[in-house]
DNA sequence: CCGTAACCGAGACGGTACGTCGAGTCTTTGA
DNA sequence: TCAAAGACTCGACGTACCGTCTCGGTTACGG
């Protein structure tokens, strides 16, 4: 007895490696001429795709986006430089550094925006990129548990509130430092920010 | 004596109520359809004005959202509660009641999203909403400091990095809050981010 | 007191040039494409006129071409060569003609075709066209009853059959020979058809 | 000596019930959508077959039409009144019922439209469709030399002639009269013309 | 009785045109 | 000069079919 996967049985299968030139495809188009000015056709072209092809796999343009720069996030990592506020430091950097390509800065603000009035897009949002990378504020504080900077955290529902605080801290003034006061989140700006932000964690603890 | 402002001089003078009916118009149509379904022939039909006459007064539609969101937030002012915890609880909340509004959240991000790309309008925006919000952080400092709260900053210069500081993680973290995370900004978590900043911020004077 | 034509009153008014130009555009369209690969947005750009111009003027291809090729009928006329015979042949002759010309072969059929399936197109394609080139089949008959060839009709109700059935003869007979035998309507043909169509009159009056 | 058909050699041989299934699929269609809304993949969903099996027997939409039309005519033929007038008013009759049906309506115009600009395509209908039903025509005349109402043909190039006349007129009339004037070809209408037409051909003889 | 070759269904593919919509401009009449 | 009205150009939208292709699977026949 075989193992049958009924999905995926009759008619052509789709084309796998049409899903990442169409992706790449999105990101030029971004950094080139943004997110008002792309087109669902001109992405199409530059994937060497038709436009049904980018239809059937995408319900629109605020879909496609969403997993266009979602990818970009993937490259977050946290690094051990030995200190909480180092290693906070560093993923902020990385962060900051991200957020100030233009194919990331043009399109997530605009799926935002969209997301207020798309109840499925917003999930689609958080699923993709938020939650994705919430794994670096568990990764941070329990590294940082192991090092005795932090105690250990005995109510895990207070942890949680705590954990998408601090997200919202620091997603929130990195991408209004970048995009709407329109100033590099350079190294001086993360150690003012990075050291309020410990300083803040540890007398409300 | 009378001022001859040379500008208004023959011809049939603009309607001063147009300026007001548009920007309302702008508002309903945002909260109606958001931004990306808002279109200036239905904001012109909205306030019972021609097409024309709205172009001839805004350059498009992210100059006429960013003015008709812009007035949103005049409304916004430090409440005296007797201590600089309690005050920034307070406008805090001010500002996410303010965002928690449809015709804001709709037309914020997007004006934003669109400015990543548009100098012209990021100076708009700042000019406009961000800095004339300014004026919150400055008073609040200065009653702080004449409480006795704050001591006195004698550096101009840091003085006005705290200041930007301050707004990028206020402004941020409860835009973050309201649209990405999706979840209220209510008193519970105001309460918690004030006690997160005003810990941060003593620890790092 | 003026007239007051509350048509045509305020607003831009239509390029009264647009009109000509799609039409003549249409028809060298035809030429070139035949009906079935001419597209509106090339009769579109051929004329140089938006596509959005074109559909403001006329509700789809089928009304178009319509219009198109009536005016290619309003050429033909009764040439008087004496007889009731000769005048027959020569209008014949001038109808096979026009029936020779790629626009009016290639839209016509089309729009008979399409009208099978839509009233309203019918009755478009009998008032512009069939309608309005009965006129030959009445100055005929009046020419050669004034000549004694024919002798008055007594009956309105008869006449007026006797015109349908001569037109369905002639405009039938010309169109199956030209396009579904797809042999030239030329002068000898055309003789014989004469011939039998006068002898066939002469003898069932 | 065996029958070689090379073409039917090797590999599964065609379904040949799917032919007829095609073809009254496309009748079907062209009853309920006409000509120009009929699809091939909706005929094929009709037929309960593939796209691509019907691409493999057919070339296009125009050759599928002209074959489910074709066999609509074949169903027509010379019944023995007694006397030519007679015959010919049957025959005729006959063709009116079958020209008024739907599918041959809105089918046979269509092709014959398409025809114009496509030898290939006129061809076929000319062999499908009008040499096949020619030979009523002929069968006609036979019984009418041989009754004595028409007296035999010496020259055969002449009778060839007057052949394909009388097709072009008859069958143009009744076109004519059901398509384009719109009204029926009933009783009346056929008495009238086969009187025209018996009598031209008479005294043109 | 086994391979080969043509068939079949399903459905994805690159194209092309559709008819609509919105942006922003222009041209009229009228105040 | 401004205002209302509405026609204008332009360009993108998302959909629908076209005709082709690529799958997995199914018949027949011929060796």
């Amino acid at each position: 007895m075989q193992s049958r996967t009924p999905a995926s049985r009759a008619g052509r299968p789709r084309d796998p490696a049409a899903d990442a030139a169409i992706l790449a495809a999105t990101r030029q188009a971004l950094v080139e001429l943004g997110w008002s000015k792309l087109t669902l056709g001109d992405v199409a072209t530059r994937a060497g795709v038709a436009k049904t092809t980018l239809y059937r796999r995408w319900a629109g343009k605020n879909e496609l986006v969403v997993d266009a720069v979602a990818e970009l996030f993937d490259e977050l990592e946290l690094p051990d430089r030995g200190s909480l506020a180092d290693d906070i430091e560093g993923v902020v950097l990385q962060f900051a550094a991200i957020l100030a390509r233009p194919e990331a800065k043009s399109g997530l603000m605009a799926v935002v925006a969209e997301a207020t009035r798309d109840d499925a897009l917003r999930e689609r949002i958080r699923s993709s990129i938020v939650e994705r990378q919430m794994r670096l504020v568990l990764q941070g504080r329990a590294r940082a548990q192991k090092r005795g900077e932090l105690p250990p955290e005995p109510d895990p529902r207070e942890a949680a509130r705590t954990v998408d605080l601090i997200f919202d801290v620091v997603a929130g003034a990195v991408v209004h430092r970048t995009l709407v006061s329109g100033k590099a989140a350079d190294e001086e700006w993360v150690r003012s920010f990075t050291r309020v932000l410990i300083g803040g964690l540890a007398s409300s603890a």
